[in-house]
DNA sequence: ACAGTGACAACAT
DNA sequence: TATGTTGCCACTG
């Protein structure tokens, strides 16, 4: 459904600064656990909406083995590096972010139900 | 309706 | 570790 992004940005919305998670996480946590790919194409998507999107921290989104995925793209991977260490993020030179230290915990089922509507 | 497309993830080398 | 393979799914034209 086209709401699974909306859904997606929602989630995106309540990771805190400072934290990650991962696109198999967030889709997981939205009850589609096999969805990750089309988590990543929401973000990817997110270069195509307005203003009203401006405010969705796509830099915290990252991949399952703590890696940032994207290479050569308008939102660049070196972009999304300076963006996460701006807020307090260690990003090595390869890309790498420990998620036993960075890592969000994620959002609990009765926030779950707000975002997915029950 | 349907095939193509990824900012994925799990598993096998 | 680092690649390569395979299964996935929402969205698009």
């Amino acid at each position: 459904m086209r709401n699974f992004y909306e859904q997606v940005y929602a989630v995106v919305r309540r990771i805190p600064r400072g934290k990650v998670t991962s696109y198999g996480r967030i889709a997981r946590m939205l009850g589609r656990p096999r969805a990750a790919r089309a988590v990543g194409y929401a973000m990817n998507a997110l270069k195509d909406k307005d203003e009203a999107y401006a405010d969705v921290p796509w830099q915290r989104v990252i991949n399952s083995q703590g890696r940032i995925s994207i290479v050569n793209r308008e939102y660049s991977a070196n972009r999304q590096a300076e963006l996460l260490r701006a807020e307090g993020v260690v990003v090595d030179e390869n890309l790498r972010i420990n998620l036993d230290v960075y890592l969000w915990e994620g959002l609990h089922w009765v926030e779950i139900d707000d975002i997915t509507g029950g």
